[in-house]
DNA sequence: CATTGACAATTACACGTGTAATCTAAACGA
DNA sequence: TCGTTTAGATTACACGTGTAATTGTCAATG
């Protein structure tokens, strides 16, 4: 199940609130889109078909959720990008960013306490 | 620009040995797809168009050498991945593959020494 | 009962991408 | 000189994706 960019957005959506009616998906987007209600429709539609999301019936119109959980669509489309360029592995991602300077004071703090935390555990 | 995944295989080929004509990008990726000569003929075309590559006459053939560098596209696709995924930031993926238990011994250790290095320098 | 509006369903099209067949023309060898 | 080979150029098509218009259906309304 592959999961486009602007299904994603979809998801997110849905992901931080559900079920939700198509209108409500329609309002959530109109912040970060200029997508036309019947865009966003298909983009749903699509999902459905995808079986990522389920809908189920509340009068005359339909309620979404999700069926893909963002951990994993999160999970599957890290792993593809660090399959394709870092061997498959974090800690050169991580070492990219280092050597561009990109990495935040914030995360670095956090990195130390992940390793701080995976030492402890193991 | 925008590199899709076939195409960066071809890169791929590039960025570890260039120039080459395309006889030998066609060898390269014979171990690792199926394509057919015409096909990753198609794709030098389109990177040479879309200038991610260039070419050079060697008497009635050519040969190519890659334009974009292996770095830039690597940080491209992994901020465009963070920006979307994870706030823009490197930390929160590593935290989600700890917490997935996806951090490989190797990973750990060199997470250890990036962070030790960090330190250093700053 | 006809009209209206809401909601979904269907259809549409451009573009990028994956994949490769076919065509063209120059170089080569007999 | 001519047929063959080689290398690139051109064309082709299916599919997914982005985006949205149009059509269909039915409940609500006057």
């Amino acid at each position: 199940m592959s999961i486009s960019d602007a299904e994603s957005q979809v998801m997110q959506v849905l992901w931080e609130r559900h079920p939700l009616g198509a209108d409500e998906v329609v309002a959530a987007l109109a912040d970060s889109t200029d997508w036309q209600e019947p865009t966003v429709k298909t983009l749903l539609n699509r999902l459905l078909k995808k079986r990522a999301i389920a809908a189920q019936r509340d009068g005359r119109r339909y309620l979404y959720r999700p069926l893909l959980a963002r951990a994993d669509y999160v999970h599957a489309a890290s792993k593809s990008l660090l399959d394709r360029l870092f061997d498959g592995r974090v800690a050169p991602l991580v070492a990219h960013f280092s050597e561009r300077r990109k990495l935040s004071k914030k995360d670095i703090a956090e990195l130390k306490r992940l390793i701080g935390e995976i030492d402890h555990d193991r």
